[in-house]
DNA sequence: AACGGATCATTTGCACACGAACGATCGGCA
DNA sequence: TGCCGATCGTTCGTGTGCAAATGATCCGTT
């Protein structure tokens, strides 16, 4: 007992707060947990989440611009800029001329990129169901609730 | 209408699947707001919620070694490296011989350490607030439970 | 037509996050 | 005692994530 004691001083500076009650800290936890099962799961197709959160959405609107695939899928401009160089590199996305704006291109899938694609999303959805296997159905519903009022 | 149109194919290929209300993505933005309202808040302090998550721990058990720190703020080895180089550099935190294990040095926080966890642990409390502040108080409650129970 | 603020994409610098490889040390078991 | 698998801390490479600065282009207003 007297090993694992804490600190006198400590109780007095930290006030009771408790680390691992804290959502910041739950939260971390809970994507890095995410994380490490997706990327196991995907391990197969070699996309990480944020390289397949932009190419679902590629496809999904078919041309998008570089910044706005970026507020579609959570990541600055800095951020999506190396996920799709990425992606462009693999040949699965392609880069097009857009004759709206000379500032831009416009984002578009390849055959090939259709096609991983379209098997990843089954492997997503064996990740979902993983990430959330520790909770019942109604907490499931719950959860991502919760996460969606979040904001 | 037709400009925001999904491709025909890309029901197809996607089947239904919606990014958005997937676990996964919603971690990932939780977790970034989160990570936004500790920076900024924190920012007189100069903390990120690593350093702050690993300094608090520092304190709470007094005398830790660097990878069991790492196992309870959830880093591995090579990110607490990281972490706790840049506390040592600030002189937060101190590498003390430790007489058991020479593998190893023991991990103590330093007077200006201890104090600047004190005032950092009030802006903790506001930030959880101001994270789960679009929540009421059940839902609150409930979100830290199940972010809990995942693991 | 010209100005000026906004947006686009890129780059740099810093901080997590993790797999993999490494040398040093520990600890248990023959 | 000696060996061998496990652990400790470090380093490297890659991939997010963001602030800040940059140059090019756009667009509304004058």
């Amino acid at each position: 007992m007297a090993q694992s004691a804490v600190p006198p001083e400590a109780e007095n500076v930290l006030g009771g707060y408790a680390l691992e009650e804290q959502v910041g800290f739950l939260l971390r936890r809970a994507h890095q947990r995410h994380a490490a099962i997706f990327l196991e799961t995907m391990a197969a197709l070699d996309l990480t989440p944020t390289q397949f959160a932009a190419l679902v959405k590629i496809i999904e609107i078919g041309r998008v611009t570089q910044n706005l695939l970026g507020r579609l899928t959570a990541m600055d401009p800095a951020t999506i800029q190396g996920v799709v160089r990425r992606l462009v590199d693999r040949q699965l996305v392609e880069r097009a001329l857009d004759p709206m704006d000379r500032r831009t291109s416009v984002l578009i899938p390849t055959a090939a990129g259709t096609d991983l694609a379209g098997r990843a999303v089954i492997s997503a959805r064996a990740i979902t169901e993983a990430t959330l296997s520790p909770l019942g159905a109604d907490e499931r519903d719950t959860l991502t609730a919760l996460l969606r009022k979040l904001g």
